[in-house]
RNA sequence: GGAGGGGUUCCCGAGUGGCCAAAGGGAUCAGACUGUAAAUCUGACGGCUAAGCCUUCGUAGGUUCGAAUCCUACCCCCUCCA
């Protein structure tokens, strides 16, 4: 393994820190934009480092599918595939267990899937998720875990915890001496006891850094944030944490709080092409009426390309039109917004100064936020 | 002048006696989206004192228990032949 993870200022139970990749340094906390067909939708890669992204996700089940990971290994991998230089981190096709219940099976061998696109069969097992990741190259390798859905019954959400668990072990051995970084995720639902056991298995097995699955499926905040407040203390400190698939500005910021050093989510580029956009002002629906006629920017206070030039009605009638150049405008804007949120939380963790900026922030945010 | 086709709720467009305030699409107005089957999906979409009532299918009459649908006249549009 050759990665290493360094933390060198805390505020309260936030940590400041910086991950060291071969293929260059990360500041945590971090967010990560998910490139799940080996591509952040509508973001060159130029474009990608331009709003401030230092690392994205790729996604193994669908790479798996199309074009296949033997096809970009043999084209020099993913970072070449998809000309990005910087670290990328896969996911191994967990969440798939859960987003795609529909066609697949869980076994305790793995899982077998039906193709989305043509219905073939992919028969997922810890051992061949690691061998795909290794294929693209990831320099941040994920166990392939089952991503316990919700709501479900403790009995239900302790076998899947525990099957994860021996996925993890598995995931551990298959993944050698390999270089990248491999992440074991602790699951079990809602229940505090289960993730915490979760935990402890990952941590008896040995991992370089830990992830937090299972959270933003269906659940309440409050059960999230409940979870998180129960969970994150336990969590090494040595080694980075992961909260996987979160969130919104305010989840980010109280992951963060709490001590979460890496996080992606689909929100700020998915939203982007349906018109739904963040700002310091709480989010914006582009597509609404309201914006017609409006000549002001986006976000006033966003430093990013979109909001230099282009007005909301601009952006609004892209949006109504569908052109593409609405999408990337708005991915633009969007990802700015994080990274940027991400650089004063990181700034603010170094000054001590987090919970004033929380308390900033949040005030600018919309009340459901 | 002759022959034929057609006028439907904002637009396009189904419907040819009751199950029709009228399919479907678009537009419009909202909402949703959290390790991406998502440039996607959902709801609303004549009016009202709202499980009911009123108005609407070119216009005006008529037939019928009942008409967007049948009949008569008229107005308008399109195609072809002179």
């Amino acid at each position: 393994m050759t990665m290493a993870f360094e933390v060198f200022a805390t505020d309260g139970a936030a940590r400041r820190g910086r991950l060291v990749t071969p293929r260059g340094e990360v500041e945590t906390p971090v967010f990560m934009p998910c490139g799940t067909y080996g591509s952040v939708k509508a973001m060159t890669p130029e474009a990608l480092a331009g709003v401030g992204t230092r690392i994205v996700l790729g996604n193994t089940f669908h790479l798996m599918l199309r074009p296949g990971d033997a096809e970009i290994a043999a084209l020099g991998g993913l970072h070449a595939f998809m000309q990005w230089p910087g670290p990328i981190l896969t996911d191994s096709g967990g969440y798939q267990v859960f987003s795609l219940a529909e066609m697949r099976k869980v076994e305790e061998g793995g899982v077998a899937f039906r193709s989305p696109i043509n219905g073939d069969a992919l028969f997922l097992s810890p051992e061949r998720s690691i061998e795909a990741q290794h294929n693209l190259g990831a320099d941040f390798v994920m166990a392939f875990d089952e991503c316990t859905p919700h709501p479900v019954s403790r009995q239900a959400a302790r076998d899947s915890m525990r099957l994860s668990m021996r996925w993890a072990k598995q995931c551990r051995d298959a993944h050698g001496a390999h270089a990248g970084a491999l992440f074991g995720i602790v699951q079990g639902g809602m229940y505090d006891d289960l993730r915490r056991e979760s935990l402890g298995a990952l941590v008896d097995i040995g991992f370089d850094g830990y992830a937090i699955g299972g959270l933003s499926v269906g659940e309440s905040k409050a059960e999230m944030n409940a979870v998180l407040d129960a969970l994150m203390p336990h969590m090494p400190h040595a080694a980075p944490r992961y909260l996987m698939g979160v969130g919104t500005p305010a989840d980010i910021l109280r992951s963060v709080r709490l001590g979460v050093d890496m996080l992606d989510c689909v929100l700020p580029t998915r939203n982007a092409r349906n018109g739904y956009a963040f700002t310091s002002r709480g989010t914006v629906k582009i597509r609404n009426a309201a914006h017609r006629h409006a000549d002001a920017p986006l976000d006033d206070a966003c430093a990013c390309s979109t909001c230099a030039r282009f007005s909301r009605a601009y952006l609004h009638h892209l949006d109504r039109c569908g052109e593409i150049l609405g999408s990337i405008l708005m991915t633009t804007h969007n990802l700015h917004y994080y990274h940027a949120l991400m650089g004063k939380l990181r700034e603010a963790i170094e000054q001590g100064t987090l919970q004033r900026l929380s308390r900033a922030l949040l005030a600018g945010w919309n009340p459901s936020e």
